[in-house]
DNA sequence: GTACTATTAGGACATTTGACCTAAATTTCT
DNA sequence: AGAAATTTAGGTCAAATGTCCTAATAGTAC
């Protein structure tokens, strides 16, 4: 195997290791045994556990842009793109109850272990945040996008929190149809339609 | 020391070092030394580190019990007790952006660990749940009272966790008020003043 | 008071695990 | 073939968990 393919076959494992068991919880033998990789071929492609966990938010920044563009090919509608977001936790539901959101329950192990890499793990938040700012903008909310776009973020995080701790599927679909609701709400009069 | 305030010393110190570190990344060694006592010591009270953890939700459900009590004697007026509640996450604005929510990061950390007593953890929740909806009841919204108790406990752990991620101040701010604005939406037209 | 017993405290190991390192073997490329 | 890149199989070292043994203290029976 190329080192390329091997690196990239790290990052893809511990990617998914580091989300279900947690950054600290997961071993470099963890990752080589499921990599099907000896330990130190392991540690000819990363000196560190730091440099894995830095590949992979790097890894997770490139896969959320390439997420956010597919969004944008799949709709012209900015609102509609705000829906594709807000529905990730119902089409990752299972993920999601047995182990949160991959994001904000990274950054709050690495807000704990005072890991200088948490900004970076925020970064995808920011990632987020800008472009649902900008589809906000399209909508004539040039104004506040920013906090809308917080606004959600915060929302799909509540609903995230509390599915991993409670498991309740009707509250995950319930609050999802809120936002859908609050979203509708929070179109400027002109763009709905008259009746309203 | 008596054995049960060295105990209580002990639970007292691990819940700090849970919240501030994580379950994980805290030690048996680390508690200890903030406690003052030897190791050997340590493991006449407590025999392993889920023991402690036990203790450690088992005071947290009892600080909550005591906690939401206050909350119940200091207002008679549910709305003001719900405030209480979503105002949380201002009083403990700094800690919260140091380590996030108590809650919402231990039930995600023992998700990921697989822990048995994620179940347990989630009782604090429970416990906010419950007495929120006991308020929303006496609001008159009998109906959803559980789902309305939900929602302000999804909110509160988005702020949580965004509060942690991105250090933003003002946001926390602006969604604490958000709540309130809710909060006031919510209440039947009757309880509200005419010229609304 | 003395002997006995239970509780509390302290610390010395033994075992395991995980991060990190090295040198030899193997593969790949030229 | 020979050089370079890649992989493997070990091993080291520190930290963490968990066990065991000893000593001090306090209470109790006599």
């Amino acid at each position: 195997m190329s080192a390329s393919a091997t690196r990239g076959q790290i990052v893809s494992v511990a990617d998914r290791l580091f989300y279900e068991q947690g950054y600290e919880a997961t071993s470099f033998a963890d990752i080589a045994a499921e990599a099907g990789l000896s330990r130190g071929n392991f540690y000819y492609h990363f000196k560190a556990k730091d440099a894995i966990l830095e590949a992979v938010i790097a890894a997770r920044m490139a896969d959320t842009r390439t997420m956010l563009e597919s969004w944008e090919d799949g709709a012209s509608d900015p609102l509609e793109r705000i829906r594709s977001f807000a529905h990730i936790v119902i089409r990752n539901q299972a993920k999601i109850m047995a182990h949160g959101c991959p994001v904000g329950t990274l950054c709050n192990e690495l807000a704990k272990l005072e890991h200088g890499a948490k900004g970076d793990a925020a970064g995808v938040f920011v990632l987020f945040r800008d472009w649902l700012a900008e589809q906000f903008a399209a909508l004539g909310r040039e104004r506040d996008a920013e906090a809308l776009a917080l606004h959600v973020l915060m929302r799909s995080q509540g609903i995230a929190t509390l599915a991993t701790a409670l498991g309740d599927e009707d509250f995950v679909r319930r609050e999802v149809r809120a936002i859908d609701q609050w979203l509708e709400d929070q179109l400027p009069a002109v763009t709905r339609p008259l009746q309203e």
